[in-house]
DNA sequence: CGACGTATTGACTCGGCTCAAAACCTGTGG
DNA sequence: CCACAGGTTTTGAGCCGAGTCAATACGTCG
């Protein structure tokens, strides 16, 4: 399985990573300076949870590297995967706008590193500083537009097409063909993001490569004509291919 | 069906009004006045379109009585129902924060009344005064965890499930037994909503109202034992019953 | 009363789930 | 280098929930 690659050592460095994010970038020198001094970076092995729904949002993060499942578990056990995220994504700020409390649960699903960053200084720099206020704004209205295409895709799509899609936002629309893509993380995790069982996946992913020309050898899938590909997924999205805004 | 009430005639002031919404109570005056002058009462018919996906965000609007139907449309004319919201709910305000272009469709489910705003004003009054992108910050959260409970609700229950919680959700806990519903709108739109048939929809309620004590009519339902229904849904989702937040 | 829209029912199909077994990888230690 | 253990993925058989299409019932408004 293809992981993340590691962070460089410059991305290591607390202040770089953060001058690297929308949120900090144009955050109060004072604002900024006290989050570097009062985060610190944290390696997580597989498996880590960051934290869980209901928990008390203590502290937010910011991932330099490795994939990171954001999850809600039912009274009897079933799991929903709400997202997936990596690199330069932050996890767990948007409850310091609902009442303090985590709405979802977090869970490393391999090597990952963070910097961990205190919540209610976020909280501060929201209501004291403009610049803050409008770079959480702007993230939060990303994250519900993905989310409707989310329910969109649940509702409309069938389980190939929901593959279909999920691959094509791996293609970037200038990449010359045949694209040759390697899966970001276990096929199971992608059935459960995609909100299916792996079962299913597996089936689905076959129908898919006999009715678009794909070539799937393990994690590797190889697009040979992301025309027919598109054609196949889009027919049932309100979105057409290089879907805007929904890559990453 | 059941219609919301027509807008008091002191709701149809529209400075009241818009004093009524978190958005507008902490505004500078310079611009809730210059709101309040550039924006529109109007009464729309069953069926009229409020703006479609992908159309320049010239106007937002506050929703003073009746539901609408937030909605895409896919390439080959299959649709699915984001939300249906009413009463006090503002639509088509986040398109500011995306690229100014509407990301899903809005549509009257039957007479509606509308202030309708101009867009541009919000724009600038979020980029200028604090208070009000604090405000939208807490709208749109509330707007994103409503969606991932959507998401979840999706994946992990079943029609009757979702259902249930559907009426649940129009109940308050402080109700005493029997509880007396009418459904907001039409059951064919309840099950859009659901992201179902009607067809499923209607078996689906014959199931529920079987196994848990339920009583149906027309669109008026009858429950008799709170316990039970939530137990009957609850145990498929992350909330338990009087779920937070996610009423209205 | 008749007509139209909405809701229900029936018979059938099909997609996705379940459970269980086999195949495939990957890493480990002899 | 091979054998083996563990996890992950694939395959198979059978089932069940939800969709489809078509016919019927219900309600409401003219």
């Amino acid at each position: 399985m293809a992981s993340t690659a590691s962070p460089s050592r410059e991305e290591l460095h607390i202040p770089t990573a953060l001058d690297n994010q929308p949120l900090f970038r144009g955050m109060k020198a004072e604002f900024r300076d006290t989050f570097a001094q009062s985060s610190q970076i944290q390696i997580l092995s597989k498996g880590t949870i960051l934290f869980l729904q209901d928990d008390p949002a203590e502290w937010f993060y910011l991932i330099l590297s490795g994939w990171v499942k954001l999850f809600t578990e039912t009274m009897d056990g079933d799991e929903a995967v709400i997202d997936m995220v990596s690199n330069g994504h932050m996890i767990g700020d948007s409850a310091i706008l609902e009442d303090g409390v985590h709405s979802f649960g977090a869970a490393a699903v391999e090597p990952v590193t963070v910097i961990r960053l205190p919540s209610n200084l976020l909280k501060q720099a929201i209501s004291e500083d403009h610049q803050t206020a409008l770079a959480m704004l702007g993230s939060l209205s990303r994250h519900r537009k993905r989310q409707s295409r989310e329910i969109e895709s649940l509702t409309l799509q069938n389980a190939s097409q929901r593959i279909g899609c999920f691959l094509l936002r791996l293609c970037h629309p200038e990449q010359s063909m045949p694209i040759e893509l390697t899966l970001p993380y276990d096929k199971s995790l992608i059935a459960a993001r995609l909100g299916m069982k792996s079962e299913t996946f597996s089936r689905a992913l076959n129908k898919l490569r006999k009715e678009t020309s794909l070539a799937i050898k393990g994690s590797m899938v190889t697009v040979s004509d992301l025309e027919e590909l598109s054609g196949y997924v889009c027919s049932a999205c309100s979105n057409e291919f290089p879907c805007k805004d929904l890559h990453g």
